[in-house]
DNA sequence: TAAGTAAAGTTACTTTTCGTAACTAGATGT
DNA sequence: ACATCTAGTTACGAAAAGTAACTTTACTTA
């Protein structure tokens, strides 16, 4: 894929928030930290591309991954200073959606 | 595809804005008005796909789309005050990109 | 002791969407 | 008659997403 000449930075944003689900996945982890089922259950998204999403979003600084070796195993996903930067983006986006679509 | 519990209205809006090119495409027009030939140049996008993201957001009465009949014909598009709306979201997602992305 | 349950994924397979490039239409210029 | 311009559309292979079944490890229940 061609770069973006317009806004290299913004581009490479949207290539990460625009995926399908990440931004939704980074709205439920606003709420504070989840396991994977927990988010799982709360979004239309399955477990595949879930366990796709929190990768990326854990390599790119935006997500932290935590494993509890209980029985059975517990795993707690959480934003980063970098995922929380996001809060106001995604309010935004929130307060747009409410004033502007209906249902 | 289900539904989200969660929120409608955000997984509306990012099911919109989360499509590939769909921002960048409202960040041009932020510029103002804009040709299909400007836009086309100015991102990496293809006719292909600019012109199904310029339909969506048009149906979505985002976008509006004049036509010139000159010769050769000019086509324009704008951002409606739907679209203008949506700008403090991009402005966000613009500053967190500068804040936390490199390059 | 065998079977069932639970969490966090992974695999295999099908369907959609995307990327690339070639093509179209109408009017004009050479 | 042929090339040029804009604003698209079409065809087709490649990549991404949706769906559902399967895996692993360690309990717990029958």
């Amino acid at each position: 894929m061609k770069e973006s000449s317009l806004c290299p930075r913004l581009a490479k944003a949207m290539e990460l928030l625009g995926k399908r689900w990440t931004t939704l996945i980074l709205y439920q982890l606003l709420e504070g930290s989840q396991r994977f089922n927990e988010i799982e259950s709360a979004l239309p998204v399955s477990g595949r591309l879930l366990s796709e999403r929190l990768k990326e979003l854990e390599k790119e600084g935006i997500v932290e991954r935590k494993v509890f070796p209980e029985v059975p195993i517990r795993v707690e996903y959480s934003l980063t200073d970098k995922g929380f930067a996001l809060e106001g983006a995604i309010r935004e986006v929130e307060k747009w959606s409410q004033n502007w679509l209906e249902s």
